[in-house]
RNA sequence: UAAAGACGUCC
C-alpha cells in the first residue's frame, strides 16, 4: 500500500483526504500509530484537514494499543472542530477500555454515547458483552444481551459466539448449546468459530461424544474444520488416554491438508 | 476510507 501511495506521488498525483485516511487506517490496524501520525503530519502539511473518518481511524489505532489518553486528546480536538463523533468513534473507545478490563470506563462511554442520541449497534453490544465476560461477569454480559434484544438491536453471530465462547470456558455447555439452537432458529448461520468454541468446551469437559457430534455435523455441512478444532479434539482425546483415537484424528487432519502447528 | 470473536504444551 505504501508503494502504491509513493508511486502515486511520483506520478504527480495529489492524494486527497480519502487516500491519506485509507493508508492511515491500514497502519493503525497494524498497530503502527507512529507511522500513522507521520502520514497525518504529511497530510496536514499539504493543507488537507482531517475529517471524521481520519479521527475515527486514529482514535481506533490509539485505543487498540492502549493509548487511550492520546485517543482522548484526538477526541477533544475533534469536538473543538465541531466534528460529531460517530458510533464508530465510541466503538473504538469501548474496545480500548474493554481490552484493558476497565469496564466502569466502558460503561461511562456507553452512557455518553446514548446521551448523544447515538443508537448502539450490534458491534457495540458485542464488545461490551465480551468485555464483561472477560472480567468473569457473565451475569452482566447476559443483562447486556437482554438489553440489546429489548432495544431491538439484533444479536449477530458474533454476539452469540462471544457469549457462547465464555459459557464454554465456564463449562456451561447446556446453556451454550441452547444458544446454538437459538442461532439456527433465528435464521443465522454459525461459523467455524462458533463451532470451535463448542467443540473445545466439550473436549475440556471430556465429553467427546458431543464434541464429535458437532465435528461430524460441520463435516456434513461441508465446512472445513481448522487447526484449532483438531487441536481441541486431539487434546480432549489425549487427556482421556485415548491416544489411538487421537492418532486417528491427527491422520484425518493431515488428510484434509492441514499442517500441525 | 473506519470497529468486535475460537485452538495446543506447562500451571
Amino acid at each position: 500500500a505504501n508503494e502504491v501511495f509513493n508511486k502515486m506521488i511520483e506520478t504527480g498525483l495529489r492524494p486527497n483526504v480519502v487516500i491519506y485516511t485509507t493508508l492511515i487506517s491500514g497502519h493503525c490496524r497494524e498497530g503502527n500509530t507512529d507511522y500513522a501520525f507521520k502520514l497525518l503530519d504529511e497530510m496536514v502539511k499539504t493543507g488537507i484537514v482531517l475529517d471524521v473518518f481520519t479521527y475515527d481511524c486514529l482514535i481506533h489505532g490509539l485505543c487498540k494499543v492502549g493509548k487511550i489518553q492520546e485517543a482522548n486528546i484526538m477526541f477533544k480536538e475533534m469536538l473543538d472542530k465541531h466534528l460529531a463523533p460517530s458510533v464508530f468513534t465510541y466503538s473504538a473507545f469501548l474496545h480500548g477500555y474493554c481490552k484493558l478490563g476497565e469496564m466502569n470506563e466502558a460503561g461511562k462511554i456507553f452512557k455518553e454515547m446514548l446521551a448523544r442520541g447515538l443508537m448502539p449497534n450490534d458491534v457495540i453490544y458485542t464488545t461490551l458483552i465480551d468485555g464483561h465476560c472477560k472480567q468473569g461477569n457473565l451475569e452482566l454480559a447476559f443483562a447486556m444481551f437482554n438489553d440489546m434484544v429489548q432495544k431491538g438491536v439484533k444479536p449477530s453471530v458474533h454476539t452469540y459466539t462471544v457469549y457462547m465462547h465464555h459459557l464454554c470456558k465456564a463449562g456451561k455447555m447446556q446453556e451454550a448449546h441452547h444458544l446454538l439452537q437459538e442461532i439456527h432458529d433465528k435464521g443465522l448461520v454459525p461459523d467455524i468459530i462458533t463451532y470451535g468454541s463448542l467443540i473445545d468446551g466439550y473436549c475440556k469437559k471430556g465429553n467427546m461424544d458431543d464434541a464429535f457430534q458437532l465435528h461430524h455435523h460441520i463435516l456434513r455441512k461441508g465446512i472445513q474444520p481448522n487447526i484449532a478444532i483438531y487441536n481441541s479434539l486431539i487434546n480432549g482425546l489425549c487427556k482421556l488416554g485415548d491416544v489411538q483415537g487421537a492418532d486417528r484424528i491427527f491422520k484425518e487432519m493431515l488428510e484434509r491438508g492441514l499442517v500441525p502447528n
